[in-house]
DNA sequence: CGGTCCCTTGAAAACGTTCAAATATAGTGG
DNA sequence: CCACTATATTTGAACGTTTTCAAGGGACCG
């Protein structure tokens, strides 16, 4: 199960500062990104309750709404959804998580998983235990304030998606979302293959396929946009943030 | 329907202590709410860092997006409204707090409000330093992890206006949102006073305010609900719990 | 009593959805 | 390698819910 916990990173925007500490590369961005001083003791007390898990086939459940809630986990290859599903047994979709971005954190709160969470392609994860978690924040404040950061910062994301905006506005804001945290993690904001079909990309963004796929036509006639099934390339990004601003607020 | 529908406690002191601790009640629920465990002891070292500050009137601006975060708060009488404003000026409310509720969650990560806070009527908080509280958590675990499980639970609210549900959902999920608030602090399930003129409830739930007032007809000539101008009454509750479900997830 | 803001109501328009069907792609077994 | 099937995506046209536009009441406050 857990065979080469190794992991190239197919881009070196990550200094892989030569550490002491056996990480692979994109664990310890998820570890600093958890214990934000980087202080190397740091890091190593909290490498004691890392979990590698994986690889998670394509399909794989992680968790399941009501599952009881243990751990957080940070994705570290991969791409995960997360959906919820309604009394129609319809399904919604709530948010994609990259490489270096962490789920679970909205089921700290009930001490379940209030929401499914399926590997959209083959996923490797970093699991941190969260009530250890918890108690090395008490002695470690820098973690602590970390994790109360983590957490604020994921309160507003849904906002987004929440008002009356257009589909060119919700496609634009969607595209440009993914390109910055691609471009965050090491990878180019230009270029990116999404794994989801699109009737999750059109769920997640509460339009009709047809819809999306009709932005995305159009988006491509107008050169905003290069796609290619599932290869995206983005070509005026000044377009597509002209679009998103109102979203994205920036 | 000109019922009073007060709020109690309208004294602007903090004297109406009935317990051991000299907390107003509703500030010691707001305490409560933050130390679940509600040990004294608890209680007494969280009393020290709160910060008892208003009567603010109608249409104060408790806080402006941009502002550097110093502190939660956590109402105490009144309705406070949260918004932003996008690039063309127009106005977006993400969401209205009641007696008990608690505000500026969502600033932490950036340690600048991201919104804007303003009183939309009298309104008396109580004003948690955080830095201070998150000290202090370090030294009471308890603390921390109600401070986790507040943090937690605001990240899924947003997703519930996500969705592309009809605005009879939309309305019922408020209302009954409402309701349940209300409920828990205390007051009437079936009766309160929204503070807030249509424009902002239209805002909030992403339709516009013609659309509120059609719904409103509608759902009092079919008996769920009687409304007179701001005061709102549910007469069939199950109704628009059937409308909402899917919004509210349960 | 006059003014202002808020709320309501009606009719037309817009945007996205739904329905229906064609096309393309990946996976599978011959 | 090809045929074959299921899944995914695209496209066109009609429909529907909500918005927009325009105007008419109504409450509150001086």
């Amino acid at each position: 199960m857990t065979r080469s916990l190794r992991h190239a990173r197919p881009d070196p925007g990550m200094a892989d500062d030569g550490d002491a500490l056996n990480f692979c590369s994109t664990c310890a961005f998820s570890s600093a990104c958890i214990s934000q001083g980087y202080d190397k003791a740091s890091l190593q007390e909290l490498h004691v309750l890392v979990d590698h898990v994986g690889p998670f086939p394509e399909g794989s459940e992680l968790f399941r709404e009501g599952d009881p809630f243990n751990a957080i986990a940070a994705v570290r290859a991969g791409m995960v959804k997360t959906y919820v599903t309604d009394t129609h047994g319809r399904e919604k979709v709530l948010g994609f998580y990259l490489p270096g971005e962490i789920i679970g954190l909205n089921a700290i709160h009930s001490e379940r998983y209030p929401c499914n969470a399926v590997a959209l392609n083959t996923v490797m994860l970093c699991r941190f235990s969260f009530p250890k978690m918890a108690m090395l924040a008490t002695r470690m404040p820098g973690l602590q304030q970390q994790l109360f950061r983590l957490l604020s910062a994921d309160i507003g994301k849904a906002h987004l998606l929440a008002g009356d905006f257009s589909a060119d506005e919700r496609m634009a804001a969607f595209l440009l979302s993914l390109s910055r945290r691609y471009a965050q993690r090491g990878y180019s904001a230009q270029r990116f293959h999404l794994a989801m079909p699109r009737t999750d990309i059109a769920n997640y963004l509460s339009l009709a396929p047809e819809t999306v796929s009709r932005v995305l036509r159009r988006f491509q006639s107008e050169g905003i946009l290069q796609v290619d099934r599932r290869d995206f390339e983005i070509l005026d990004m000044d377009g597509l943030h002209a679009l998103a601003r109102d979203i994205l607020r920036d």
